[in-house]
DNA sequence: CTGTTAGCGCCTTCAT
DNA sequence: ATGAAGGCGCTAACAG
C-alpha cells in the first residue's frame, strides 16, 4: 500500500474505478462531468475518489489533452512594483478561472526573454501575457498557436492582442498641467525610446508644447541609464547646464524616484525652487512631502484585463482579429507642482 | 506538414529520429545525454533536432518522469513589495537550476491556501515554497511527497525546512535604541499575534523592555486589523487614549505606512513631537523626510535561501531532517528616532 | 449508459 | 551502441 519512505503511491483514476466497481472511464466521466454517467454512479465515483484523497494528475490529462492549465507571464522585474501589480492583476484573474500562473522574470534582458518563451513553448501553455523586449518572443510564441497578449507596451511588429495605457494622453496631460502653471522650460528624463511606453510619452510631452507654442528644446530630453542611480546623475548633469529649467517631468517610477532623492540631495524645495511629475503612480508619491502629482495607471486593471482577453481567446469566445485596448491614466494633481512665481526666467534659487 | 490554421503540428521526437535516421530510442538518448549514443549519431540527431525547431514536450516528460519542473510558490500578497521580493528572490534562483516558478496569490486567506496547495499537488510539483497562513496546505503537500519549505513565518506544527528572519532580535534591536534614547512609553502596532513573526516582534519588544526595566504595558499594544486604514485607526485611538505616547513601533511595512499617514494628517512632527521604528524596511521610508529608522530585513536573500534550500533537497544533496534557518535583519537608524527630550513626562505637544 | 481500446510524447528497461 | 516494446495516468472514440 504504502512505499518505504512513507509516502503512498498516489491513487490514480484506476483506483478510483475499482473502488467504485467501474472502469476507469466511467470514472473520468464522472469526475469530470464530460459525457454520460449515471447519477447514481457518480455519485459512488465521486465518494470512492473523496475518500481516497483522489487528486487527478493534470500531467497526464494535459498530455491527452496536448495543452495545460498554465499561463506564462513574462516580465521585466518583479521587484519594480509595476510589474508586481500587473501579475496580481493578472493572478487574480487566472486563478478565478483555474488556471496557474507561471511567472518568468526576465530582468530586461532579451536573450532571457526569449527562452523564457521557448521554456513556455515546452510547457505547452496554452497562452502567455508578456510586457515585451522584442518581438521575437512574442512571434516565436505565436507561430507555435501560443495565444499571446502584449502588456503595457507593444512591439511594433506583433501580430497579438495587446493592453495598454494611452501614454501619449497621460504625458499630454502632465505637460499640459506644468505649461498651465507657466513652466516652459519642463526637463524630460526617460530611460528608453524604444518602446510604445517611451515613445508615447515623449509624444505627448511634445504635443503639450506644440499646442502651447511653447518649442521643443531638445536639449530638456535626458536620455537617462537603467541603474537604481542613473536618474539621478543624468537630472544632476541637465540642472548643471540648465539652471534655468522650472519643472521636471521623470517618465516613470524609476526615473521619478531617482529625480526625487536627487532633489533632496540639492536641498531645492519642491515644489517652490522647482516642480515635479512622474509618470507612474506609485505609494511613496503620496508619503512624502509635498505629494509628487503624477500619472496614475490602472496596473492591476491592466493585468486583469489582459488575462481575460486572454481568457476569451482560450475559451474561444473571441475570435476576431487582434485588438488593441487602451486604457486612460488619471493625472493626480498633488503637492509637488505649482505655479511659477514671478521671474519665470530667473534661475532656480540656490539652497 | 501544416495544419489548416497555419500552425504547424509540433514536431516530435519521432520526427527528429526519422529525419536523422534513427529510432526514437536512440534520439532521445543523444538528445538527453542520458545513456549511450555514438558522437557522430549524437551529433545527426542534434542537427536534425535544430533544423526542425524540435521543442521537447515537459509534460510528456513529466508524465514519464513523475515529475515536473516546476515549484509551487504561494505567497499572501503580490502587491505588497515584501511578498513581491520575496517571490523575486526564489524565481531568480529556480530559473538558474531550470525551474519553473508557479505563483499562487492566497490573499491571506486559508481556503485559497489549501485550494493551492491541491492544485500544486495535481500538478505534480516536486517542491513548494509557502508564506503559510495555516500548518494545513503545507501538511497536505508534505504528506504527498511535496519538499516544503516555508518562508518568513513557520508554522508551528510543520515538519519542514524554513528560512526565517529573526523578528524578535530585530525588534529587540529597534525598540532598545528607542529606550536608549529615553523613550519609556512605546506604542506597538501589529496586526496578527498568531505567526511566528507577530509572536517574534513582540517577544523582541518586552524582551528589550525587560532588559531596560521597563514595565511592559499591554495598553501600549495595538491590535491591528489587516485592511489599510485599520493602522491609522488603531493609533489614532491609541494616542487619543494615550496622550504620554511618545514612540511607536510600527510591526510591518503596512502598519509603517498606516503610522506614517496618521502622523501626517495629526500633524505631530517626527521625531520632535514623536519617534517612529518600522519593521520592515521599504524604498518609501528613506524617500520621506525624515527617513524612518526600520529593522531592514534581506527579504530577496531569503527567497533565495529558500530556493536554493528547496533545490538541495529536490537534488537529494541535502537529506537530513527538517532544518530552519535564520537571517539577522539589520537596523537602520534614521532620522525618524531621537532623543527624548528634557520634559520625559510631559504629554506631546499639540499640533 | 458503460467498457474496451488506443494513444498523447517521452523515456527506459531489455534484448540484440 | 542501437532498436523494440511497454507504460507513465488519463480521456476520446467506438462498440456494445
Amino acid at each position: 500500500m504504502s512505499q518505504v519512505d512513507g509516502v503512498p503511491r498516489r491513487v490514480t483514476i484506476g483506483d478510483v474505478a475499482r473502488a467504485a466497481g467501474v472502469s476507469p472511464s466511467t470514472a473520468s466521466r464522472a469526475l469530470t462531468g464530460q459525457g454520460y454517467a449515471a447519477a447514481s454512479v457518480k455519485l459512488r465515483v465521486l465518494a470512492a475518489a473523496d475518500r481516497l484523497g483522489y487528486v487527478p494528475d493534470d500531467i497526464a490529462r494535459s498530455l491527452k489533452r496536448r495543452t495545460s492549465r498554465l499561463v506564462g507571464v513574462v516580465i521585466s522585474d518583479l521587484r519594480n512594483q509595476f510589474y508586481a501589480d500587473l501579475a496580481a492583476g493578472i493572478e487574480q484573474v487566472l486563478g478565478g478561472a483555474g488556471y496557474q500562473m507561471v511567472l518568468v522574470n526576465d530582468d530586461g534582458d532579451a536573450d532571457r526573454e526569449l527562452a523564457g518563451a521557448r521554456t513556455l513553448l515546452a510547457m505547452r501553455v496554452p497562452g502567455a501575457i508578456v510586457t515585451p523586449l522584442t518581438p521575437e518572443a512574442g512571434a516565436l510564441l505565436t507561430a507555435q498557436g501560443v495565444r499571446v497578449v502584449e502588456v503595457d507596451r507593444q512591439m511594433a511588429q506583433s501580430q497579438c492582442d495587446a493592453v495598454l495605457v494611452d501614454s501619449e494622453h497621460g504625458a499630454r496631460v502632465a505637460t499640459s498641467h506644468l505649461l498651465e502653471l507657466g513652466h516652459r522650460r519642463i526637463a524630460f528624463l526617460i530611460d528608453e525610446l524604444e518602446w510604445t511606453t517611451g515613445v508615447g510619452r515623449l509624444a505627448g510631452y511634445k504635443a503639450a508644447l506644440r499646442a502651447a507654442r511653447v518649442k521643443f528644446d531638445q536639449r530638456l530630453v535626458a536620455r537617462v541609464g537603467f541603474g537604481s542611480g542613473d536618474a539621478a546623475t543624468a537630472l544632476s548633469t541637465l540642472l548643471d547646464a540648465r539652471p534655468d529649467v522650472t519643472a521636471v517631468f521623470a517618465a516613470n517610477n524609476l526615473m521619478a524616484s531617482g529625480v526625487w532623492q536627487e532633489l533632496q540631495r540639492r536641498r531645492l524645495r519642491v515644489p517652490r525652487d522647482i516642480s515635479l511629475v512622474a509618470f507612474d503612480d506609485l505609494p511613496w508619491m503620496t508619503m512624502v512631502q509635498p505629494a509628487v502629482s503624477a500619472v496614475s495607471q490602472p496596473v492591476v486593471a491592466m493585468g486583469s484585463r489582459a488575462a481575460e482577453m486572454l481568457l476569451a481567446r482560450l475559451s474561444g469566445e473571441f475570435d476576431g482579429p487582434p485588438k488593441t485596448e487602451w486604457l486612460t491614466p488619471a493625472f493626480e494633481r498633488r503637492g509637488s507642482t505649482r505655479k511659477l512665481s514671478g521671474q519665470a526666467s530667473g534661475p532656480r534659487s540656490p539652497a
